[in-house]
DNA sequence: TGTTGTGAATCTCTTCACAGCT
DNA sequence: AGCTGTGAAGAGATTCACAACA
């Protein structure tokens, strides 16, 4: 889990330099066991009574997560959702994941770059992907588009792709898809918000 | 799954009245067996050899998942990520789950409505949410403002929240949380998008 | 004493398989 | 023949509980 690994930044960043188990798992929102058996699985060890070494921790789950090489990112549709994404992972990200292309079929008013992010226009995606290296995809285009979009990410050489728009995508089964569907979330939210309350 | 309902509606618009399980079970990328389970739980059952009304399955699921009187959404945050929700759910959203509120500390250059939506300061939350009836609240500002956020809407009286900010938040058992973190779900694409490729 | 590492038990979710219906 | 409903089996994930260690 890489939620692991930011909650252990910040802790980082504020005073530890170890943390136990039952600590991380508060602040992950899980059990100690389950911290436990999960760092189990990267092959580190922590020592007893004194939890596990933040930093070498970190480490580690770099090491388990991260291409060795980085991944690069393209970003398709450049709307509200599209902005905010590349605002959002152009301020300041570490450099191992960054989207390094976003595409918009409106480019007239735009100069070729957002928040430091080269844009073109779809039809040069296959081209862009392929030099750039990039390996995921995002999917940020209204929802009649993003099947069309998904094919042309998909032709052009990505292996996963993460998509907002809520309609189901079909793509190869080697390609990873995962689908962020905020209309589904807020319906899940709002139906336990309701049986909660009571 | 809600995400049931919306792949039975756009079956619905298409062409067919019934579906079978593996029909939708393809559609939301699940087994069949699955799919008949859950609808099993709904208490509604379709006719063998015909499959599942689709009509009479939605309004089912409808029962099942909707706050019969509907809910009420605050939106925290009206920068390119709020917006991006607000125009999401503006846009032609049936009416029983309505972001009818939102907040920003930034509201000078607003005329108080965006997306046919009243804009209000942080401040008048408590106020508004209870006057509105608001249940759900969805956290799109950014990550150093969003406990402060979860607080606020918590003592305001809200039983869910949406939560897109990249932090842990605390709020008490009987408030619901769920967390949309773009950034670990982007990571996760890229490591399978990784692990796929060989 | 307090924490880790981990086998064993438990629990939940998923799939299988097939009887029953049309 | 083809699909649903569902008990039973299976697979995974989670938790328990405790030995080992500092």
């Amino acid at each position: 889990m890489s939620l692991y690994r930011r909650l252990l930044a910040t802790q980082l960043g504020q005073d530890a330099e170890r943390v136990y188990s039952h600590q991380l798992g508060r602040a992950a929102g899980v059990s100690a066991a389950q911290v436990r058996r999960d760092i189990m699985g990267l092959g580190y060890s922590g020592t007893p009574n004194s939890g596990y070494e933040i930093k070498a921790l970190i480490g580690k789950i770099s090491e388990y997560i991260d291409a060795p090489a980085g991944q690069q990112v393209a970003l398709a549709g450049l709307g509200n959702l599209g902005r905010a994404i590349l605002s959002y992972f152009s301020s300041g990200r570490k450099t191992k994941l960054s989207i390094v292309a976003a595409f918009d079929v409106e480019l007239e008013r735009l100069d070729g770059v957002l928040f430091g992010c080269r844009c073109y226009r779809p039809e040069r995606m296959r081209e862009i992907v392929q030099s750039e290296g990039i390996t995921v995809g995002i999917i940020a285009v209204p929802a009649d588009a993003a099947q069309e979009t998904a094919d042309r990410l998909v032709e052009a050489g990505v292996t996963g792709i993460l998509n907002f728009a809520p309609v189901p995508l079909k793509v190869p089964s080697l390609v990873y898809l995962d689908n962020m569907d905020i209309t589904i979330e807020l319906e899940t939210v709002a139906y336990f918000a309701q049986h909660r309350s009571e």
